[in-house]
DNA sequence: GACAAAAGCGACAGCGTTGTCATGCTGCTG
DNA sequence: CAGCAGCATGACAACGCTGTCGCTTTTGTC
């Protein structure tokens, strides 16, 4: 029930109140000796800003929001991802003395764009963090940019214009590549995703480059497409252990394919990772769920989420390589060594 | 870039500011043609109240905190919890116009207790909603309480002060128990919880009440400690498949043991449910994605936080049985009538 | 040591609401 | 029809802070 207000420090310390005001947000021109007075008042009454007088003051809201697919309908894998993001962006606004606003939003509900442009309207918070996968449906992004709010997206693929966070992609498909070639794989299959997927083709184009850096030799045949289902994952791998000589390592796009090899690899009597190992991509919560474990790519969510929360904050622009920031190879049961041949 | 004030709004009705306000806030002597006339301005200009003014003026916050256990690092699921609890108590504050406060706190981190006393002193939420298992630490409870704002436990267990909102678990644990009974298991091991989680211990006892109440005889070795991750499920699964008397049925006390309890089964060629009938506690979401899909006691997260909200927005105390939210079983595919010994 | 420039500080007016109180009007009572 | 309660409304002062501007000091310069 702290009602110390500004004045009442003003006079302990016995300075006029603006100079209060001055010590509290850092501003110059005061003197040393003054300054540690007010200080020490601040300390002695416990005073604390009132956030509300503050913001109609400054015409601020020291507000930023967070808006991302309601997971109800949406699977378990989309709880930790907006639990991290949460995190993420929630330290950035408490280092800088802001608050978080949360909105779930579910596109399918056709009420969801009114939704948030009534949060919006209401909260006025000061930017808007748009998550995958709504930061790359047109509406909705339009809808936040008609309120005059700055938006940063979260992976918006390829229509990334304005400001935007994410991974990449290409590079992360690359360390997995070349991880699984150091292990002295030789023969690494690639699972294509989603065509529709733009992400998909940034990962493809990271395993050749993998390949390359590691000195293997493209095999058009170890490249097999899929839909990012579980199904196709097993239909992919149905179709490369088919081979006449069939990899010894299969890289799946995402992690539901990666479990679908798995399926397959079981039924077939393939060992992983004895005789194969699978690796997948976007360490979904399925991945360390499923047995065995598989080793797969993480996106750093906390600190894209993070980063997202300083572009607003700090308004800075920030140049390509600062809102790039690099995944994480999650090496888990799925891959081993290969084995020597007797 | 909302501008409009109330003032513009007077203007427009050619009323007072307070006659505006009046209308705004519901207030009554206010002639139905006045009411009418400032409503259609409001509709025109699109007026938005300045919910800071508003703050400021009448010396609330129109906040609501909710403080949960930080789901650190992705590899605890209990993020279903806090997703499902966020959304429930989100609900509740839009309906009220009340904004939510998300605030994790890391109770292994020792500045946890500052940390949330912080935010209440920076943010001053009108109150507070806490969820387990953090609602019965003592420290944080005196923390909160310390600070004079309205407090709500979640699933307080034993020690419950004060206002609280929880599901009779010892109660589903016995009709969980009953139920498995009721399939023809005689055997049926129980895998508790962390300690410091206290609905563990009336999860114990509601399996002990369920074997009771069958007739069954308790058997200490079929009671083995997890710490509700995946990997002590499966440590605890190993554990009793080696009995010389394995059980024929296992009752976990969350899902992510019970999911645990299904992979180490996998692994030792146990079929599920088969050979062995497992059961969780709490419906993550990840209960139905696994196969087979889980028996499981489902906590109605959504239904009990959004009840806290009411009890802190709409200051009500409410009956202890409004503050009991039943559970439900879910019977899914892991759970079988006991195979006839041939 | 004179003078300009800058630093240090305070008075006061907002910011957009709500609360309080005063005022005029309406309708009812006797 | 006087008298009065109560309804409808408005004027104005909070609420606690920051921005603007002006007044004193202090500092720096030649």
């Amino acid at each position: 029930m702290s009602k110390i207000t500004i004045t009442d420090v003003a006079r302990r310390a016995n300075v006029s109140i603006k100079t209060v005001s001055r010590v509290v947000n850092g501003e110059p021109n005061v003197r040393d000796g003054t300054r540690e007075r007010v200080q020490q008042a601040i300390l002695d009454l416990d005073y604390r800003p009132n956030p509300s007088a503050r913001s109609l003051a400054t015409q601020r809201s020291y507000l930023v929001a967070l808006i991302y697919d309601d997971p109800d309908a949406y699977e378990a894998p989309s709880c930790g991802y907006v639990v991290n993001l949460q995190q993420g962006l929630l330290s950035a606004c408490n280092a800088r003395g802001f608050d978080l606003l949360i909105h779930p939003a579910n596109y399918r509900d056709s009420k969801a764009l009114e939704n948030i442009a009534k949060m919006i309207a209401h909260a006025r918070p000061e930017g808007v963090v748009l998550a995958a996968p709504l930061s790359n449906m047109p509406d909705v992004v339009a809808t936040i940019e008609d309120s005059g709010t700055r938006l940063i997206r979260l992976s918006p693929g390829a229509c990334a214009t304005g400001q935007f966070v994410e991974t990449d992609d290409a590079e992360a498909a690359q360390a997995m590549t070349s991880y699984l070639a150091s292990l002295g794989h030789r023969r690494i299959a690639f699972v294509r995703g989603h065509a529709k997927h733009s992400a998909v083709q940034l990962r493809l184009s990271g395993y050749k480059a993998g390949l390359r850096a590691s000195g293997l030799n493209l095999d058009p045949a170890l490249i097999v497409d899929g839909d990012n289902s579980i199904a196709s994952g097993e239909d992919a791998a149905a179709q490369l252990l088919a081979l006449e000589q069939p990899p010894t390592a299969v890289f799946a796009a995402n992690d539901d394919m990666a479990a679908g090899i798995l399926r397959t690899a079981s039924r077939f009597g393939v060992n992983v990772p004895d005789q194969l190992s699978v690796a997948g991509f976007d360490d979904i919560s399925l991945a360390q769920q499923i047995y065995p474990a598989l080793t797969t790519v993480r996106q750093p969510l906390r600190a894209i989420a993070y980063r997202a929360g300083e572009m607003i904050i700090d308004d800075v622009q920030g140049t390509h390589e600062d809102n790039v920031i690099p995944a994480e190879i999650v090496v888990r049961e799925s891959t081993a060594p290969l084995a020597r041949k007797h």
